[in-house]
DNA sequence: ACCTGAACACCGTTCAAGT
DNA sequence: ACCTGAACACCGTTCAAGT
């Protein structure tokens, strides 16, 4: 039996890379991430990359931009299971972000390390956020929270997530508390936006 | 005139590597900090680093323990010119932290990276938050804010504010915006932690 | 005890050449 | 249009040898 020779032309090689790096990038960290090592596992000579990502730094960039897209969907998934009611959603919202940065650890980092953000990546982002900056004009709307800057009051929501996910991947909090701190951090976080009489 | 020889024993090697890597730090990221370079640049070998610091790993785990205690001392002494009351403690914890992470980006992101964290790391980041971790029990004895387990109130409270200072660090929050961000969530913070009639 | 120099196995990037 | 192979300038790590 022979083997199966290998076309010259690999045919889908950029998605091909980007799938390998994602698995890479749960194994290993992005740290230890190696464009070579990638080709490798392709089966792809380590120049060949370069027809498809310019250097390194794209590469990334493309996990990035690939990683703000999942995030929107698992985003707006899981507020659409949660119904039509403000908190449940918002509460749905906060499970699902910790969930997936805590879950793809090393993709956060890389979908926020991105110092020298392009614009597509801009644009990614705030697509993955557009459905819960809807969600806080509408609260805004029916008086469930106080009003203000949709952005700005949206901004500290994420900010206090982030935070959270930040020190759980860093092994600061241990992450069987998640849950728990989660619905501690909505509750005063709702706190914190309830209306003032 | 002759050039005054470099002798063969370094003398403070150690210490001179750590500071060459910190101004490094600054200049480059995290990133790109090379064992090679920082001997180069204090005029060394580069297998001379190996008998101070087994491996790469090991400078920048000093790198970061040396962090938490500059990080403690800032807090500290920040705390301490708020004067005696809760509040304005609060705000300056609030204020040197965002500050410290801000403008030490990279090291930030090296101390809380360290996902293997050893005991020396962990002591050093527990000694760095002790005096805030204190400020939240005195508070509570004072009824300023709500009881609960004052380890659980920081840790929310340190969430917040690490995230804020990582969107800052990522280019999702204009750093011109910061103080006013600092203050709204330090307002908000509080709504949240306020005692409940 | 502390440092050097050569060696090894890796990188990312470049570029002429192949298909 | 897409890929290869050799080359270049770097890495981190190891280890015998020097002072």
């Amino acid at each position: 039996m022979s083997v199966a020779p290998r076309p010259y032309h690999h045919g889908n090689l950029r998605a091909a890379l980007l799938e390998s790096a994602e698995r890479a990038l749960v194994e290993e960290g992005a740290r230890d991430l190696s464009l070579r090592d990638l080709a490798r596992r392709v089966g792809v000579s380590h120049a060949a990359p370069r027809r498809h990502f310019p250097d390194k730094r794209a590469l990334l960039d493309a996990l990035a931009h690939d990683g703000f897209e999942r995030l929107g969907e698992e985003l707006q998934s899981a507020m659409d299971a949660a119904g039509g009611a403000f908190e449940p959603r918002l509460v749905a919202f906060c499970r699902a972000y910790v969930r997936f940065a805590t879950a793809h650890a090393a993709l956060l980092e890389l979908m926020f390390a991105a110092k020298h953000r392009d614009d597509r990546l801009r644009d990614a982002s705030a697509h993955a956020f557009a459905a819960p900056l809807q969600l806080i004009s509408d609260g805004q709307a029916a008086g469930e929270i106080a009003p203000g800057d949709p952005e700005r009051v949206g901004t500290l929501a994420l900010a206090a997530l982030q935070g959270l996910a930040s020190l759980i991947n860093s092994g600061m909090i241990e992450s069987s508390d998640r849950d728990e701190l989660v619905a501690d951090a909505v509750e005063r976080l709702l706190l914190g936006l309830r209306p003032r009489h």
